[in-house]
DNA sequence: CGAGGTGTTGACGATGCTCAAGGGGAGTGG
DNA sequence: CCACTCCCCTTGAGCATCGTCAACACCTCG
């Protein structure tokens, strides 16, 4: 579980290329999912120094066995990752470049935000250049002149690991954002 | 639960880009995650003539919570299920369009051959290229081009209906495939 | 026989990639 | 305290992959 940090999930391509599958903020569990899967299908690192609390896995597993409503709620979590997952293909297979990062930092902000780690409508942002673009499968100059733009068009400013948003809406907009994906409801059991 | 035939779930973005999540084949059970998400965020739709089997919520939440096996068992295929979501942004983000179209071909490949729906390295495939193209993230006039190319490549065959795979070691390393992602080992669960 | 969906082809254009180079900030070691 | 280095960001030029538009052939079905 991460404590305190930042980690990513990603996959390593024979050709050298890394696709980065999420990101992972305070409060989410990362590797829930090897509980049920014997082979774990990719890997995970910290992209900023992170404090990590290691749970094993016998313990959640009597847990889950005695307590149903507790599994309801781990169950749940894995669902609304499956959920970011598939958004994340909507973004890399029907979003251009503007449109992809944009989204990036508008479900970033929300899920900074639903663990309070969001000032207003900036946060502490540490991801790189170089990790949007694996993340969205774009190169970094592209990304570079994608932000720019972003930043041209006042949605946002963005130095030395913080970001703010100047105007969420349009920002949301570039993105054709739509909350529901993240079924922020009731994730109050985070 | 698909008894017959073929589904997809999708997403329609506001400026008319239909991207395709996942294709669902006999044995499996698309829409599970309604169990634990209250709102659904995507939509499902035949692809081909179908027989669906529909099973009340309740019935499968009584049978959970008296039996933390049969928990276990979905809550796997649900997870298999967000493996495959992650293999599809990889497939999205960082391969070219000749190595997506190999990489689905494969996947429908293995599922199909899971559940004995392959003949040699034939099956049934009642997919479009338009229906590839939105899976993709590709336009359907490239498509085209590439399952041209994986014919004249003599990789495959596929046409009316029916795909055979000529040469799947090869279609593999194109695709740069690896099986592992599927978690095939125990899905005779399903 | 007509209509619509699917596959196919060509020409042109645009989004995004590659290669290459340089600038600035932060940490390290002398 | 200053040089040095490394990482990250930035910029320009040329190019490739892939998209758009438009037209046509084929098959199936009513």
């Amino acid at each position: 579980m991460v404590v305190e940090g930042f980690l990513c999930s990603y996959k390593m391509l024979p050709d050298g290329e890394r696709q980065i599958l999420s990101f992972h903020v305070p409060g989410e569990i990362p590797d829930l999912q090897s509980l049920f899967l014997e082979k774990m299908d990719h890997a995970l690192t910290t992209i900023a120094p992170s404090t990590i609390a290691f749970i094993p896995h016998e313990a959640v597993n009597v847990l889950l066995e005695q307590h149903f409503r507790i599994a309801r709620i781990l169950w749940r979590e894995m669902l609304i990752d499956a959920a970011i997952s598939r958004e994340w293909i909507v973004n890399t297979g029907s979003r251009d470049a503007y449109a992809r990062i944009s989204h990036l930092l508008c479900e970033l902000f929300y899920k900074l935000q639903a663990v309070g780690l969001t000032k207003g409508t900036s946060f502490n942002c540490p991801i790189t250049q170089t990790e949007v673009a694996d993340a969205t499968g774009l190169s970094t100059v592209h990304v570079n002149r994608s932000v720019q733009e972003l930043r041209g068009n006042r949605l946002i400013e963005w130095e030395r690991g913080t970001c703010t948003i100047l105007d969420l809406q349009a920002l949301e907009d570039a993105a054709m954002f739509d909350l529901d994906y993240l079924h922020l409801a009731s994730a109050g059991a985070a």
